[in-house]
DNA sequence: ACTTAGCCCGAATAAGTGTTAGTTTATTTT
DNA sequence: AAAATAAACTAACACTTATTCGGGCTAAGT
């Protein structure tokens, strides 16, 4: 009888949530059967009832688990002692390296939330709500400073949130530039676009 | 008995492409089932096949409405006598009128084509390709020109289209800016941050 | 007034959905 | 080695899915 193989000092339910987030990212949430996962796990999609409560609970776990860590570099990044343009700097840094190394969990937040239950849905709502309100307030300090040109702060939540979201296509690209050079790239344009005119 | 109620010049299965359109956008392409879709058209989901052959025919007419209308854009922006720079600038204009304006349509396009089956899915990833390398020329032109700062030409492609989707976001935002002023914030900030210093 | 073509509905189909129950097998503990 | 637990299996349930078909209603054209 064929066992989930765990990494070490990793649950089994680990590996079916780890395995769910690239499901997930592939054919989307709703696409994705109990069926595919199973086997994508290599075990019938009856075995998996014995780690897991529920589809709905896996999404659960991957969007809050993404969440819970942005919401905690935003704290850190809020306390320390440097410009609104550093502190942008720092988040974009931050928001492109977690793109990068958790590329499945990340892109399915993103994209799938929607199709949380109740409870939870409208929880991640206001969440991700104060998260750009957040940045938004770093923004405008930074108009206030004069470091930052004077535009709207919402709509640079707006591009930069959603520019990070492209590297989603620099992943399935074959021909990429190294990560390094492509966090240079993003930070060059987008945090010069926000500088004021000197 | 219930029909469906077309605009003038209009057949009833524009009506349903249309309202499949929201509905897609609302819930998923996989979670908006034909039922659903025959309420929000006023009549069972049976009537629906005297006008669609499919619902993939659905999704396949919207993407490839859309793919069509800015490939269209790119010949005629590319055949122009304009800088590089400025042809990025009417581009990406383009890219944001259509986002608010087509909204549904555009949004369905971008998050939704991974659906289609496989003649289709295949040539929209091929179009996709190509259209995006048009751009990366445009952008790789303004480089050797000096107008546009040394940087990797599909870096650029990338934020730029992920950039323009998150108009989404305006879209539900309640206290939002008008649109003109929206698109003079992305121009700033985009066009912006392309430029060569000088 | 009568036909005809277009349109809509109810019922049915076959495939696929998440999930549960009951049971068997493998591993760990005593 | 025996007993207890964990984790797998098979089979089934109760629904939902897209789609088809046959019959009937209705508006337009003669």
């Amino acid at each position: 009888m064929a066992r989930i193989k765990t990494e070490k000092n990793g649950s089994r339910k680990d590996v079916i949530v780890s395995k769910a987030a690239t499901l997930f990212r592939e054919k989307g949430y709703k696409a994705a059967s109990m069926r595919d996962l199973a086997e994508a796990v290599g075990v019938e999609a009856a075995s998996l009832y014995n780690h897991i409560k529920s589809k709905s609970e896996l999404l659960h776990d991957l969007v809050f688990n993404v969440a819970n860590r942005f919401v905690l570099k935003m704290d850190e990044i809020e306390s320390e002692p440097i410009s609104s343009l550093q502190k942008m700097e720092k988040l974009l840094r931050f928001h492109i390296s977690e793109m990068i190394h958790n590329y499945e969990e990340v892109y399915v937040s993103d994209r799938e939330w929607k199709h949380l239950s109740d409870p939870y849905l409208s929880n991640f709502q206001n969440q991700r709500r104060v998260y750009r309100k957040r940045i938004a307030a770093i923004i405008e300090e930074g108009i206030r400073n004069k470091e930052i040109k004077s535009i709207d702060a919402p709509t640079v939540v707006l591009i930069f949130l959603h520019a990070v979201s492209g590297i989603e296509s620099w992943h399935r690209s074959t021909k990429k530039i190294n990560a390094a050079e492509l966090e240079q790239n993003m930070v060059a344009i987008l945090i010069d676009g926000l500088k004021a005119n000197k």
